[in-house]
DNA sequence: TAATTAATTGTAATAATATAACAATAATTG
DNA sequence: CAATTATTGTTATATTATTACAATTAATTA
């Protein structure tokens, strides 16, 4: 299993986050020979701001006040889309979000685990899932070509935070 | 594993599934006190047309052709509501659509197999599945509440139907 | 049963997300 | 440098979904 779980939910340096997907992005591009321009690494420099996905018109909102100019859709989902090609970020079907892919270099069917408290996302891929997923389309005779999984939960410091669902004590009334 | 994929993807007495999505739909409806009103009914007909999801605006258009008259959005988004809260269909993240639920009465968290060649759609549920997600965010320190699974791919009368992607063939160029 | 309340539907307006089409500009290649 | 290709700018619009409030219908209760 890979997964950013362990830093996504918690304190952490985050700038070297931004640092290492920075980097992997330049790389990645050198290899495919594709073009960061500023437009592109600016996007993905506002998706690496946190461990939040960010809808695109927040995206477009952020770049038009940091950039002072009127920046218009179509250049951020050109963006969008050109970083989704290189596997640098990933789009949330259930959010209508981006965010980072923080492996982009390992092979990996993601699946990812939303935090419905602190909205932080991180990024998981484990053999189990996937073989689970494949081996039971297979029985029902399916050749699986992509996978969307979404989880929506409570993140380890978010599960303290907020209030528990009360358990049904038997006999002890209040 | 549950799942209706055996029918979904195949020449099938379809009718005997839309009778008993209505049926179930009113068995549920009476249990929970709820009232299965004209519209709702409508909507949730035109949802078992086939076993392929229905956008909102396509039940609008349908329902607005069927009834003669001008439906609105709120209409049918309320009747999608109210259809979704009982269980009796499903909203796909990745398609923005709506299909029915063929198991309504068992509990189950759900897993789409959605064919991108015929665009039919199967549900199945199968605890593989669900134990490998659970335990894998389990050890992530992530509880799980609620999952979204859309897998795309190929059913099987459509693996037959569908060009293959060559396999490389190492020795043997055309 | 009439009066009251609650649930459902109608309607207008608009929000949020995303794309199409074409012009302008910048970068790369021959 | 000229020609080509890739990228960005701009206008307009498509698609999906929600808000707010009025009208109506059904259920409940006095």
């Amino acid at each position: 299993m890979i997964s950013n779980s362990t830093t996504a939910y918690r304190q952490h340096d985050h700038h070297r986050c931004l640092k290492a997907a920075l980097a992997q992005a330049r790389n990645r591009c050198s290899a495919r020979k594709a073009r960061l321009t500023p437009i592109r690494e600016s996007v993905l420099h506002l998706l690496w701001q946190s461990h939040r996905p960010l809808g695109a018109y927040k995206i477009i909102e952020q770049l038009s006040a940091s950039s002072g100019k009127r920046i218009l859709p179509p250049t951020v989902y050109r963006a969008l889309d050109f970083l989704l090609e290189l596997g640098l970020i990933h789009r949330l079907a259930t959010l209508n979000a981006y965010i980072g892919c923080p492996f982009p270099d390992s092979v990996h069917s993601d699946y990812f685990l939303v935090c419905r408290e602190c909205g932080s996302v991180a990024e998981c891929s484990a053999d189990s899932v996937n073989k689970a997923i494949v081996s039971t389309a297979e029985r029902a005779g399916f050749r699986v070509e992509s996978q969307t999984v979404e989880i929506l939960g409570l993140c380890t410091p978010c599960q303290s935070t907020v209030e528990q669902p009360a358990l049904e004590q038997p006999g002890v009334k209040q």
